[in-house]
DNA sequence: GACTTATTCAACCAAACAGTTGACAACTGG
DNA sequence: CCAGTTGTCAACTGTTTGGTTGAATAAGTC
């Protein structure tokens, strides 16, 4: 079984996914709802809930027979701390470069004066 | 053709590529470097990186008959825009939730007393 | 109890994916 | 020019994925 953020990030590979993430944002729908605006079967859209719940994007409630999804917004920080850790890194990287670079140019500055 | 976001989605949802990545923040490596960690065919990292390429995370250039492989960061903002958007939109509904809750706590607090 | 609504389960299919091995291309250095 | 190094292309394989249809479950209504 494949860790979370591998889950998270697979799930938000899928453009109908996305789509339904950024709809449960508006406020939590049923599946019967959320599946109307697509043309593809209910079934499919049931699916692709169930991966975004393995993946803790969203939860079910039951009401009824409904089943209300809610979007679990919390989970976005496990992926942003993920890019923000190696965004870091990878700018610091190219600060230390642009150092460099600045003292080769001083360099070259005190050889060409 | 499936267009970036998802791309770039799909290609960190795998830990092989995630941790290639990770490894190209502490500076540009080879293929053959690159590979060396892992007990999988060299022909499999060439794939894993073509996946970084095509969602635009990764260029190679040509040195002699190595290719050294340089991490583009600046595809994580369209990442980090995606989330922080809808990551926005939910937390505001919250608030206005909370602000409902709030208002009718208050209501039964003046009914109670 | 029978009917309707809402959702999921199960079996199936085609396409994509992650890996393999083997051959080939491109470039270097003796 | 030949031998070695570095990387990719091609063909094949097993598994995962996104969709389908049809049947099953669960709850509410008449």
């Amino acid at each position: 079984m494949a860790d979370q953020l591998s889950k998270v990030f697979a799930a938000l590979a899928d453009p109908t996914r996305r789509d339904l993430v950024a709809r449960l944002t508006v406020g939590d729908a049923t599946v019967g709802d959320l599946a109307k605006p697509y043309d593809i079967s209910v079934q499919a859209i049931s699916k692709h809930l169930k991966v975004l719940e393995d993946a803790g994007l969203v939860t079910k409630a039951r009401q009824a027979q409904k089943r209300p999804v809610h979007l679990e917004a919390q989970v976005f920080d496990l992926m942003t701390a993920w890019i923000e850790r190696y965004r870091r890194q990878a700018e610091e990287r190219y600060s230390r470069l642009d150092a460099v670079l600045a003292d080769l140019n001083a360099a070259q500055e005190g050889l060409a004066s």
